[in-house]
DNA sequence: TCAGCCAATGGGAACGTTCCCATACGGACT
DNA sequence: AGTCCGTATGGGAACGTTCCCATTGGCTGA
């Protein structure tokens, strides 16, 4: 350790040890075994003693492996981007790389910088979870041969992996839980899905479900700050309901919040009328009587964007690979009609088919 | 826009524009006014058909302003460390400053390596919301000339500007509040202070209060995950309470969390003994009857952060500057000891004392 | 015994920028 | 008319790395 002010340069650590630059520089850039063992050992004990560390920017300029991975995060505040980062995070520290994250606040001229500050920092792959509308953008990152992997989104013009929840997979299962709890009639309720592939999917599926025959169900696209409409969407929902129960099934954490506080304040009585969101929240088992939710394996799909980005980053061309994944469903008073008063119930949970499927596209 | 593979370098711009590259240099470094309104002319034209953008790493190598500002977080899943996260975003953002996130997920290692790798990319400054143990390398970097500001932690050896909460003052507020509700025995619940000098403030603070005497009051530090021990100590508590009503005092948000979980899986009822916390969570309002919070103003001390920063980028030599700002308190069921039932009752928002104070020390 | 090779090392040119210094030129002052 | 200065520009050396291409010396195999 040494008080200059300047971080010590590798060529000062080669004059100490008495070596070339070239010989310090293989020995932090994975050739030490190309080293003797009498130059490892000078090597370490001037750096060391000068407490040296490789520039990054020097090494970016050149060329050389960053370490460094990228990603581009829609909403910060969303409980469930932070849980999908740090999925990744950890992934990443076990690989040995640096996670740099940039949040866009879902705001687009925004998104455009922050993808523009972490391509110029030689970035070695970006997992994105955001609108996505940039598209061009990102493509040429892809081209450029940045690895790509795209969390929950999919982008038809990019050459990119795709991670995310197995949506068709998670509709089904709320579907059969809300009506083997007896719901006879759905609601599902979204954000506008434009921007975000996953809310297509599962509104589609959704959709599909109903057009099936036996699913009387029906769907509502709201911004969620619209709380007029939504309080008169929800009080037409429930007097259309006549003889069968009605349930409301919410696309995301988000929603499932925003839904909570309206039936709260509207006095709606949860699990007379059922409620089920995908994404699994911190309060879900606060709120009487408990927020029966589909949770994603947010660790697991971390972990494999990171391992598509190293992949990609051995093996560059292949097809673009895509990955999904079952949620686990937790079942809580919200979907129990029967009203049991759930004072001291532990929650059951019920499934967990966590399978991985994975298909190439 | 141009199609090839490498982006377009200085050089290149310079050649088309006719020019040298010091002078492409000079207009993308805030030095325009020294150019000729020709030049100016010709070098955009260039640049925009090129698709010229500066190379950081390069501007970074050579010691130009980065624009960049490091943020070290703590635990990315503490939402109140999200909210200061997003604070500190928007004032960057406002300010023409990138945000590079770091997330240590409270692991020592960890945190070194992050403090190392937001060190070497050229930060203009640094947020730090961490344990700072590593107060050795802090003091480095801030001896450095990199400015620093310590999020609601103090270091004694470190020489850096601190922002956070007045925790004089929150104590101060929940007690008035606690006492004008009826509660006469207090219990302060707090996780071990060592790492985090706010907990200790807290936690000094209380004591202190109770020493004044009138405040007949006790203290608990706990480890969260130890649930035996936070129950007895609950049923202690509680029992020990006598003619006067109990309410406790959570340091935290996380400390809320948990001790709403073990409230009710015991079937204590919230109010009867009175509960409140500090930070504001999502769902302080959707568990019944309602979580008395006092909000900490999450945007305000991320802007007062950055502005430290740029203060300190200026006029770099100053003793360290120290901001408080004050809680919000919002009043809701859970220090009501009438039980209310709060139906339909909006939140009472009572105080909001967002002065700012300033001192240096 | 000598060509040929491999393993260990070093020298120097990049990488794309900024910044110091030099140059050219026009106008103001003596 | 000549000196001086200020303004607009350009040339080249850094910055700290990596990587290509030597160079050395010991060892194998004909």
């Amino acid at each position: 350790m040494n008080d200059r002010r300047r971080p010590a340069t590798i060529l000062e650590v080669a004059r100490q040890a008495g070596v070339s630059k070239t010989s310090v520089s293989r020995y932090y850039s994975g050739e030490r075994e190309r080293l003797s063992g009498a130059m490892r050992e000078r090597i370490v004990a001037a750096a060391t003693a000068l407490g040296y560390q490789p520039n990054p920017m020097a090494r970016g300029l050149k060329g050389g492996p960053s370490g460094l991975v990228g990603m581009l995060v829609a909403d910060i505040r969303n409980p469930f981007s932070v849980a999908i980062m740090h999925g990744v995070e950890q992934a990443c520290r076990q690989a040995g790389l640096s996670l740099m994250v940039c949040n866009s606040d879902n705001d687009l001229e925004q998104e455009r910088q922050q993808l523009a500050l972490l391509s110029s920092y030689r970035i070695e792959g970006l997992v994105v979870n955001a609108t996505g509308r940039h598209s061009d953008a990102l493509a040429q990152l892809a081209d450029s041969g940045t690895p790509l992997v795209l969390l929950d989104r999919s982008l038809a013009d990019v050459h990119a992996d795709e991670v995310g929840l197995d949506n068709d997979a998670a509709i089904d299962m709320a579907i059969a839980h809300l009506r083997e709890q007896g719901y006879g009639r759905l609601l599902f309720i979204t954000e506008p899905p434009a921007q975000a592939s996953s809310r297509q999917a599962r509104l589609e599926r959704f959709n599909q479900r109903c057009r099936d025959g036996s699913l009387s169900g029906d769907t509502l696209v709201i911004e969620l700050g619209d709380r007029q409409r939504l309080d008169q969407a929800l009080a037409r929902f429930v007097d259309s309901a006549g003889d069968s129960r009605p349930a409301i099934l919410c696309a995301n954490g988000q929603v499932t919040l925003a839904l909570t506080r309206r039936m709260k304040a509207l006095g709606y009585l949860l699990g007379e009328i059922g409620l089920m969101g995908i994404d699994e929240l911190e309060w879900c088992d606060l709120t009487e009587p408990g927020i029966t939710t589909l949770a994603q394996p947010t660790g697991a799909i971390g972990q494999a964007a990171v391992d598509c980005l190293r992949a990609r980053a051995v093996g560059p061309r292949q097809a673009p690979q895509r990955a999904t994944f079952a949620p686990t469903l937790t079942a809580r008073g919200s979907t129990q009609p029967a009203a049991t008063p759930s004072a001291t119930a532990e929650p059951s949970s019920v499934s967990s088919s966590s399978s991985t499927s994975e298909t190439s596209s």
